[in-house]
DNA sequence: TTCCTATGTGAATTGATATTCACTATACAT
DNA sequence: ATGTATAGTGAATATCAATTCACATAGGAA
């Protein structure tokens, strides 16, 4: 009736910051078209003017989430040019987003996703390779200064890097928020930091 | 027609085993009782003479995972007594554990798994706790024999011990089993050895 | 103001899935 | 051998979700 008509570009936000709040709250199972449409306030055939199919929803989506962990990558680049530092505020930063957007979590690792997608799974792991990547690079940088020990390839390193938060994520939605992701990464950050930076 | 009957207990069996192999091969997403049916040669409403309802089947399925996720502990603590070697030999099984047996870890962490099932959440939650306790107990007795440093509490070091492998197996599955595990994982416990053992 | 197009609606369609039930057949105890 | 409890069958039901389509309308361009 009187719903207000909204541009496509805005709408396809609309849905995927709804369809990602979704997702955070009741997890992918529970993710329909009729529900997105009543979050966003609208009819579920009106988000068909908007994308072509529920899968195509499930890649924006990603394309989303892509951009959140890359722009956090760029974010703690610009805030310091040093290594160790950028690699303690991307943790920070990574936790933070964690925190704030369950829902992004529980997408990149349900392989519900992409469960008879190979595009999709080939997307997903585009995003992990590209994010490990990034942080690689920032690895390689300081041992080129000397920061960290270079016995061992930085993209070993950034995945186990990595591999302590997520996997502190996972068990931190799965006690309901009970598990404290924070003091485990501090406890981390201390193993972390005295087995691979030279002092 | 001329189907065999048996008795529950080995129907139960060859239903969760069904269901693992299925989950393995194309997601929780596409496991239905129609298809366990098909898998195990029964007919659809032959499932429910063995198990009330699909919650059942996926709580036996996490029964099942439990058992093995545990009787690998039981098993390296049999096979040697050497906590750094149990470790060892620990981290050997959950990747042979993972390969074999894809499905396992397709389960335990798909929340499609739990959401909107308190009681499941838990049982993940429970058996996550189960064996990080068990491998917090090895690290606790290497602790005392002075074989690996006390400035980290057990907990941790389990957990971001299990971590790196999880992570490993979720990265080799996306990737479509192109990641190389192994090699990752010797790196790792190279990393692991040098800066946690004692010398 | 008047069109015209992009957006929104509601009903209908299709397909999948869990579950039930009345019925049948098998294996085992007697 | 026979009967009974247990296991298997096939059809029916109910629910739910994605998608389509004919129709309605808002809001900017003319």
């Amino acid at each position: 009736m009187g719903t207000e008509k909204l541009n496509t570009e805005i709408r396809q936000d609309q849905i995927v910051q709804m369809a990602l709040s979704l997702v955070a709250s009741h997890g992918l199972k529970e993710l329909s078209m009729a529900r997105i449409a009543r979050k966003v306030g609208l009819v579920p055939s009106a988000i068909y003017r908007h994308f072509k199919s529920k899968d195509e929803v499930l890649d924006a989506v990603l394309d989303y989430i892509q951009r959140r962990l890359l722009d956090n990558v760029a974010i703690v680049c610009n805030e310091t040019s040093e290594s160790i530092d950028r690699l303690r505020r991307l943790l920070t930063y990574h936790i933070k987003l964690i925190r704030e957007n369950q829902g992004i979590f529980r997408v990149v690792f349900s392989d519900e996703l992409y469960s008879g997608h190979p595009e999709r799974k080939n997307k997903v792991y585009e995003i992990i390779t590209k994010y490990l990547g990034k942080v690689s690079e920032i690895i390689g940088q300081g041992q080129r200064e000397g920061k960290i020990c270079i016995d061992t390839d930085p993209i070993t390193i950034s995945l186990m890097f990595l591999s302590i938060i997520q996997q502190a994520a996972i068990l931190w939605h799965v006690s309901n928020e009970k598990f404290d992701i924070t003091k485990h990464t501090e406890r981390v950050w201390k193993i972390f930091n005295e087995s691979l930076i030279t002092k």
